[in-house]
This record gives C-alpha cells, structure tokens and sequence, in this order.
DNA sequence: TCTAAACTTGACCATTTTAGTCAGGTATGT
DNA sequence: ACATACCTGACTAAAATGGTCAAGTTTAGA
C-alpha cells in the first residue's frame, strides 16, 4: 500500500506554489529546483491540475502557474483525483455486475476494504492546502 | 495508492480459516477453491503467515493449518506484516540519515506523509481477525 | 522584430513491482 | 506404498512507475 510520487510531487509542488502571492505567476522550473523534481514529469502532472481547474496557466516569458481556487476548497482529494492517484483497496469494484472474484457473492473481506477505503478517503477530504500551509508556516517559527 | 493482492489474499485467507474450530487442520487447496485463489500463490503467502508465527502447519494427509493465535490478538498490522504489505506514504525515510530529496531539510510536506501513514496505521492496528468474523456472521444473518 | 523563457503535447522507455507459474521436493495418515 | 498436503526456490509475463525526449506554441521584453 503505497503512494505513487506523483501524487506526493502534486502536493508538495502546489504547497511550494501557495506559499506566494498568487499575483505573480510561478514557473514549473522554480519549483522545479526548490522540490527537486524533474521538470519534464511536473509538467505532465501540472497539465492534469490544469484540466482539473487546480492551477491557472499563463504563457509566455515571465509565465508560470497560479492557484485557480482559495487554498482553503483545495482538498487534497481534488488533487489526487486530478492526477489519477486513487485509492484502490480493492478492484473488484471496478467490474459492475459481477461480486468479487467473478463470483456472485461479495467476497468476504469485502466490507473491510470498504471502510478502509472510506476511512483513507475521508483524510483527504478533511485536508485542504490551506492546512498544510499554515502547518509549513507553524513549523518556520 | 493501492493494497496489493498479497496483503488482500492473506487476510481473505485467514477469515476463511477463522471460521472453522481451529482443531482440523484446513487445507490450502479448499481455501484457494472457496476464495477463488492460486494455490501456489497461497503457498507463498501461507510460509510467510507461518515464520511469522500467524498460522502453525500441519503436514501429511488430512494435514493443513490452524491459527496459531486468538483471533482476537490477530491484527491486520500483524498479518500485513507478515507477508511485507507496508504502508509506504514516502520513501523519504528509508535513508537513515539525509532528509528527502537527498536534501538536508524535511520535504515540504513530510509532516502530512506522516500524518497519514499514522492514519492508516491506526486503523489496521485496531482490527482484529475477530472483528472481522464476527462482521461476516452478522452480515449472514 | 527577434529571442529566450515558459507552457504544451505526445511519444517513448528502462526499471521495478506484481501476481503469479512451475518444478521439484518432504512429511505423514491410512 | 501412495495420495494428500505442506515446503522451497527459481522463473516470468504483464503492468505500473517514474521518468526522458523531442517538437512544438505563446508571449514579454530588449
């Protein structure tokens, strides 16, 4: 059970872009540099934030990114559905029909994985960037 | 953020176990039947359930294992464990001494990783083998 | 107007992990 | 003796991961 790096790098590039004014727009090499992240790969991941309407783009000379929304209605679920990090307990949810394991019947774990799956996706829910940037301002002092 | 077969089958395994009296000795070949599970894969699961003293064997016909524990004092931690399900959030704290990133500093967002893996953590600690079989029997009633 | 910075898009790929299979064993109840 | 069931280690196909690479387009500023 883990967490993909791009789910991590979508969170700590968009933690770095909040920290700033949301005026001035800010380049994917900067945070590049600051977090330590392949600029290549940050830009797949900022493509998706922006087609989630996470991140507003301006182009050009100067460009870079800025938040598209209050980091307070930023949940870390909007951005781990945004670039495709979901939290999978189980797949036998995908198939519509069919129970678990093809068979019939729910298989019988199947209420575990459930509530552990609820129970993951309600800390996300809870989390906006807005707490994980005062929690990153508390720390500095 | 995905649960790996291998923690899912162990512990679809072991509720199926659980259920019997725990003197008969039941066979990897009618659990891989009844879960819809590779034998050989049960095998593999089942070595690692042994050496971490989950499960004792019994070998020779009529052979097979029992739990090797009270269902109660069987928790999910236990059991993931066991076969090497780790809840990984970040593999910043695999090397010992640097910080993230090969960096000197705690990445941006450390303390969330953290948060959740605790998260997470806590809930596998508080299930027991037991409260997933008594769960099974209310829902067959 | 030229140019460099920065976003945009899509293809590509090496490595690792996953989810097993396969092929042999060894032990033991009947 | 023999069938059943545990035991062990090697092997592997397929998928996911974590990127890189190449070729654009857009726009601010000199």
């Amino acid at each position: 059970m883990k967490l993909t790096s791009k789910g991590r790098y979508a969170v700590m590039a968009l933690v770095d872009l909040a920290r700033f004014d949301n005026i001035n727009p800010v380049s994917l090499r900067d945070i590049s540099l600051r977090q330590g992240i392949s600029l290549d790969y940050l830009e797949q991941i900022f493509s998706k934030l922006k087609k989630n309407e996470i991140v507003k783009s301006i182009r050009g000379t100067q460009g870079g990114y800025v938040l598209n929304k209050n980091p307070n209605d930023i949940k870390l679920t909007n951005i781990f559905n945004a670039v495709d990090e979901k939290v999978k307990t189980v797949q036998c949810k995908k198939e519509s029909k069919r129970g678990c394991n093809g068979k019939a019947t729910k298989c019988i774990t199947h209420n575990l994985w459930d509530e552990l799956e609820i129970h993951i996706n309600t800390f996300f829910e809870n989390k906006s960037l807005e707490d994980l940037i005062k929690n990153n301002k508390e720390k500095r002092v």
